[in-house]
DNA sequence: GCCACCCGAATGAACGTTCAATAGATACCT
DNA sequence: AGGTATCTATTGAACGTTCATTCGGGTGGC
């Protein structure tokens, strides 16, 4: 559906920023690594700055994409809790340009120009199960959203200890964090 | 100590990253802000780049200072604990600039260039008093240094939240909030 | 022949940094 | 005390570079 170009234009923004930072990419390079024009990039967006806002837009499409493939329905809400809770941090790994794409975007003066929807718009998928947990008396009493912003940051911050090489977190490791963010969240 | 002029820069820098981001502020702006020529910026720093590196440093100073005055010894481990997260969250909640400056920094190509002394000087103290909770038994069986990560997350977060102006948590959330990190590091 | 797509040299503004000049302070000699 | 040399602190205009963006033109499909 997205234009060739495009998509590799949005993939080498992903990936400069994640070495060089905003500052440190010039859309230059940005043209180079696409193996476009540097004109070609403003036949797809106006400006840098729309193409960075576009790439959060991206991200969180593709985070939500691959969040529902590993959904399953037959499993307790426990259970459910760190399928959901690891496939996140798994997926933050096998995309690190993602993970600090967003880490350095939501900091940045770029992110309070978002719409709400765009910024919440991987976050719903929790939420939604969050209130499910309230429902069923599962779940702490703490509001949904504060709730989802919370294991989320875990989640990031878990992707980026084990990125940065200092623990490299075996299978163990992850299960000892989930269940500690479990015990967060949980009624005891 | 700190030449009078210099800490101005400094502050000035802090600020305007917290407004503009690294890239969007200039040298020009900064000098305009500190009351200093742009000359005089190169008297103290060497680059924009060693500036930034030391603006690092200088908050790391600012928080162990902060830290230390909130201390006290007279008071079990679980108080002690939510003595710490609170003291911690509120300085972030109190000092803005610095609580934007770090994440910015954390998560740009400068932060790997720190040496492994700057990284950890104001984590050090919560990792001192995580062994502690070692020895006597009361904390899960998790690298000390995890723990620390984890937990300092969730008080930027905790602090970024109520800084956004969306829940603008009162002092009964923050208890919970506490509680919630407490029942995840402690044994069950 | 039109339109969407694409190119890349050219443009002009913005930026980090330099530097010659000035002022003030300190020290040293007579 | 006066005079002079030395060093630090400070200035802001000027420099050279880099960068985002523009634009005139080219190509191929319909």
């Amino acid at each position: 559906m997205i234009a060739e170009k495009k998509k590799a234009i949005l993939e080498s923004t992903l990936k400069l920023i994640k070495e060089n930072g905003f500052h440190g990419t010039p859309m230059s390079q940005v043209a180079k690594k696409a193996g476009v024009a540097a004109g070609t990039i403003y036949h797809y967006f106006d400006s840098k700055d729309t193409l960075i806002m576009e790439l959060f837009s991206y991200t969180q499409y593709m985070i939500q994409a691959a969040m529902q493939e590993s959904l399953r329905e037959d499993m307790d809400f426990r259970e459910n809790f760190f399928l959901r809770w690891i496939s996140r941090c798994q997926f933050y790994i096998q995309n690190p340009d993602v993970l600090f794409f967003i880490e350095q975007f939501v900091n940045s003066p770029y992110f309070p120009r978002c719409s709400k929807e765009q910024n919440e718009f991987s976050q719903n998928e929790i939420i939604q199960f969050i209130r499910l947990g309230h429902q069923n008396g599962i779940l702490r009493d703490l509001d949904p959203k504060l709730m989802s912003i919370m294991i989320h940051s875990s989640i990031m911050t878990a992707a980026k200890v084990h990125l940065d090489g200092k623990f490299s977190l075996a299978e163990k490791e992850f299960k000892q964090l989930a269940q500690m963010i479990w015990d967060s969240i949980r009624k005891l």
